[in-house]
DNA sequence: ACAATAGTGTCTTTTAGACAATATGAG
DNA sequence: CTCATATTGTCTAAAAGACACTATTGT
């Protein structure tokens, strides 16, 4: 492959990593993939891959590209997190990569390990020693993760179509990293009015609870001052 | 100038652009630069330029060189705001920007017009026609002051050392773009512990006010669950 | 009946909002 | 003493926090 493409200027690279988060068993858990081959061989590390520019796809396009090309799902919820740029984040050459975020519900399997990849769910407590910079931008995307979900419906983006108060209670302990009092979270969530109870019930081993939707209409208007990226 | 980059795809261009924030005349201002060149010549734009990676600069000093290079002053509060990156935002070929916003203190003089700049002063309300996508970005960095105003201690940094609580009212009345209750707002601040009054006094017309500081040490801690990007 | 989870009510504390009179210093 | 701005206090309303018992179903 010959190099086509000349430029009076030493050019970055552009990649796109996400951070796709989920919930399994009681944990929060992230897509991570296995390095094959230098540098950080052996090492976990974000999925991602390079701004396909000849493509003409913008950012958001690439990032939801990527989580497709993972989970197989369309449409995820993904926002952008942060651009990481500092010249030595890839020993092979100047690469800015901007992150995203991305919540899908429990249950999703990565797409199955292409020999180069090995894509696993990784616990976001004590991950250690990932590729590149990815330690740093998997801290930022949890502390985004935990200043937003306190304010923002994005918690939902984690559970199926219907749940149980119950469980979402469990979504917000687990990103909060703390436990809540059942009562008061509720209240709180009611208030909100961003949940409807469905007249289903879920039958567990014991008292069946009830199912709740999303409730989109009340959720686009409250999103509408929190979509600003802040 | 010959071209003595080679790349085996196309590669996007990475630049910085500012929105260098200040008040003045009791106005939220940014400044902003003419185009002497196509496209979008003699529109307004927002200051930037493109990210050294000779320099092996990262994406921070990058945007303090920019807003060195228009204000002259060094180490000036700059945070990430967002990356755009629209295949069609520049006509000329794909362009990455991340933008930062910046916030200085009123008083502040642009270097002077280097002919091919023509820096000035652009209050935020009624922009229209900027070249590029800058509106946009403009809008984005409006929200995001907006949002962080109310939860962090960024609005200091429009502020001298020394301040009125008057003054820093005022500060947020204009960003917030509505008026607030005097007494409320002093309560909010003072309760904060983010300001210390000194013995000094500002003599106006009539009775001088006190003069506060901006009190770092409980302004690091606070920051410290803040600045998380989030 | 019992085990296990679902569901609810009240008091207290804190925070935000509304509201107007007094204090001080320059002229 | 007058003008202009600085400063302060209280009542009310809303939101958050602490806390324990009853309800329902499967087994």
């Amino acid at each position: 492959m010959s190099k086509k493409y000349e430029y009076a200027f030493p050019m970055p690279s552009v990649t796109v990593d996400l951070i796709i988060f989920t919930i399994i068993k009681d944990q929060l858990c992230f897509l991570t993939i296995e390095r094959k081959h230098p540098p950080f061989r052996g090492h976990r590390a974000l999925p991602g891959g390079f701004l396909e520019v000849d493509r003409g796809e913008t950012l958001d396009e690439a990032a939801q590209r990527e989580a497709f090309e993972e989970t197989n799902l369309k449409d995820l919820f993904i926002e952008q997190l942060y651009t990481f740029g500092d010249p030595n984040r890839d020993p092979r050459g100047r690469v800015i990569t901007v992150a995203y975020y991305c919540l899908v519900p429990s249950g999703v399997k990565p797409v199955a390990g292409d020999d180069a990849k090995n894509a696993e769910w990784t616990p976001v407590y004590g991950v250690a020693d990932m590729a590149f910079d990815h330690s740093k931008v998997v801290q930022v995307a949890l502390d985004r993760l935990k200043g937003k979900i306190a304010y923002t419906n994005i918690a939902y983006q984690l559970l199926p179509k219907r749940f149980t108060l119950t469980e979402l209670q469990n979504v917000y302990e687990i990103i909060l990293n703390e436990t809540l009092d059942k009562r008061n979270f509720r209240r709180h969530i009611m208030s909100r009015g961003l949940v409807a109870s469905t007249k289903e019930r879920r039958g567990g081993a014991h008292r069946p609870a009830k199912l709740f939707t999303f409730n989109q209409k009340t959720a686009d208007s409250q999103l509408a001052c929190l979509t600003s990226t802040s």
